[in-house]
DNA sequence: GATAAATTTTGAACGACGTTCAAAAAATCG
DNA sequence: CGATTTTTTGAACGTCGTTCAAAATTTATC
């Protein structure tokens, strides 16, 4: 009867995770109460705390749930060898569909400040790194000379990219776009930003 | 005497306004605090409620102004008779200081996200379209061809991308990149969408 | 200028929230 | 089974945005 304890724990911590992701996921990070959370996992109130140190760790973890899913997203052997720019294009569509299909846990990926007591754990900060990884990829493809540290800086400029004009107009702050122009603007900006780093390779 | 009443009261606004600005500045929308800001302006607590509908319209205010600034920064006749590029490569530079220079400010722009039950009005939903105004004209030299809407709809996606390198920086979601280099990734992005643009000119 | 009526300003009070913690309940041990 | 430890509970606290009856002030009337 070695570990009953610990197991308990980490159901507990399961099912407030899922509930949390569940309220997320329906209403939006904004919408967000402890109490619902807790009535939705079958816990009390103060049984949030037992496992989290406060909300704002408890919405790390449905956010890294939510990276792990993207992550699964974008790493399907969909087009194992294609041309890079096909795998950049790719990673991008993917990444726009995933940001619709999910929107408010994608939302939540970027909405989620956690107050300057309890900073952002390394772990979490890590989980982000795959999405560079994944996009760095390419890159050494078109451009095989360049060293390693400028392409990972040059990953996080073509996911910035991506990731702008994807949440721009997800976000509705403009005049919305029909889905179907949005996806062919991102092509556009993937196939622009792949032709240009190609043109200066080697 | 006329009129007298209505002076005060729009006194009173720019008061509440000048307030929430100053703490959105310095500590950041987050730590916004309707107490704080009324008792900076001189007037009670439920005094804000009878300028205001909620929290959330004054937020509104603080950005329209921020706009403004945003707006003057990015007109200033610089480099009124250089190349398209050149603009476009100057109006990214602008964007990226204007956003180091006043990071809460600016962060509050796209951070806040009035309740559902009194959405953005429409009065501040254009005041961001004159982003896409001093974008398009450079482009509509760089592609004269392009139709008018096609046009609106590339200069939102330049300023997603741009804004999407120059927010994943500066939330410091991901590591840290100096000013000066992130300063580069901007031109280079900018720089070679504009070089793509010109390509398919014709 | 005194008094009444209308208007504006006030801040205590309210409900909702995240969080805490003493007490109750449950599990473990001797 | 009683004693002891551990876990779970939810009432209570402090803080927040917001409201609104009452107080203060301004305006109107004579």
């Amino acid at each position: 009867m070695a570990g009953r304890r610990e197991e308990k724990r980490e159901d507990l911590k399961a099912r407030l995770i899922e509930a949390a992701r569940e309220r997320i996921a329906k209403d939006g990070l904004a919408n967000l109460r402890a109490r619902d959370i807790t009535q939705d996992a079958g816990c009390a109130l103060g049984g949030l705390y037992t496992v989290f140190s406060d909300l704002a760790e408890l919405v790390i973890h449905v956010n890294s749930a939510t990276l792990k899913a993207l992550e699964a997203r974008l790493t399907l052997p969909e087009t194992k060898d294609r041309p890079p720019t096909d795998r950049l294009r790719n990673l991008a569509q993917g990444y726009l569909s995933f940001a619709v299909e999910h929107r408010n846990l994608w939302k939540a990926l970027f909405d989620h400040f956690p107050p300057e007591s309890s900073p952002t754990p390394q772990w979490h900060l890590n989980e982000h790194l795959f999405l560079m990884d994944v996009i760095a990829e390419p890159l050494a493809e078109l451009q095989p000379d360049m060293p390693a540290q400028d392409r990972a800086i040059r990953a996080r400029t073509l996911f910035g990219a991506v990731h702008g004009v994807v949440s721009i107009s997800l976000e509705g702050r403009f005049v919305g776009l029909p889905l179907e122009r949005l996806s062919r603007e991102v092509d556009e900006l993937v196939q622009t930003i792949a032709a240009g780093a190609e043109r200066r390779r080697g």
